[in-house]
DNA sequence: GCCAACGTTGGC
DNA sequence: GCCAACGTTGGC
């Protein structure tokens, strides 16, 4: 029984375009520096679990595309690369504090935008819609991947 | 660029 | 362990 997530991504940094066209169309989840969101990767993650591709901190924010968990948790060598502006001078090889997943694209989709996800009374309960929510991963109900799906395929 | 929310840091 | 200051997020 899969589990399913809900992850923001920066189009500035990686678009859902920018996914189609990485080898493998997968991604490192690279950056998270939340220990919540951390968590969710490290501890919660199965491999085929679903994802919502979520643009964030752009023009036109909403639902993006269809990507699934493509590897089991690993630490994130970001932390451990002093050039890199993730760098994280408290971790260690030996100690590493922030752990990612690999993650792969199912299909791009039409975009489901904030604004009409909000305008849905049927996907109010998603996490991400909650006030002041910042946490860049959160979880998907079955019921509410179900609902969302079936909204994609109304704009499709 | 603004600003509200909230997680993290660090002095005590 | 408290809590004020600070930094970040992210929609607008």
């Amino acid at each position: 029984m899969p589990s399913y997530w809900l992850m923001k991504s920066e189009p500035d940094e990686c678009s859902i375009d920018d996914l189609a066209r990485l080898p493998n169309q997968t991604v490192p989840w690279t950056g998270v520096r939340n220990y919540q969101a951390r968590n969710f990767m490290r501890d919660a993650m199965r491999v085929g679990d679903g994802v919502l591709f979520y643009h964030s901190s752009c023009a036109q924010p909403g639902i993006a595309g269809l990507a699934e968990v493509a590897s089991a948790p690993y630490p994130d060598p970001t932390q451990f690369d002093p050039a890199s502006r993730y760098h994280d001078p408290k971790a260690s090889p030996e100690a590493p504090r922030w752990w990612l997943v690999d993650v792969r694209l199912v299909r791009k989709t039409r975009l489901l935008c904030l604004k009409d996800m909000r305008e849905r009374p049927e996907l109010a309960d998603l996490l991400v819609l909650k006030p002041a929510n910042r946490l860049s991963i959160t979880p998907v109900t079955p019921d509410q991947w179900r609902r969302v799906l079936t909204a994609l395929e109304s704009i499709a």
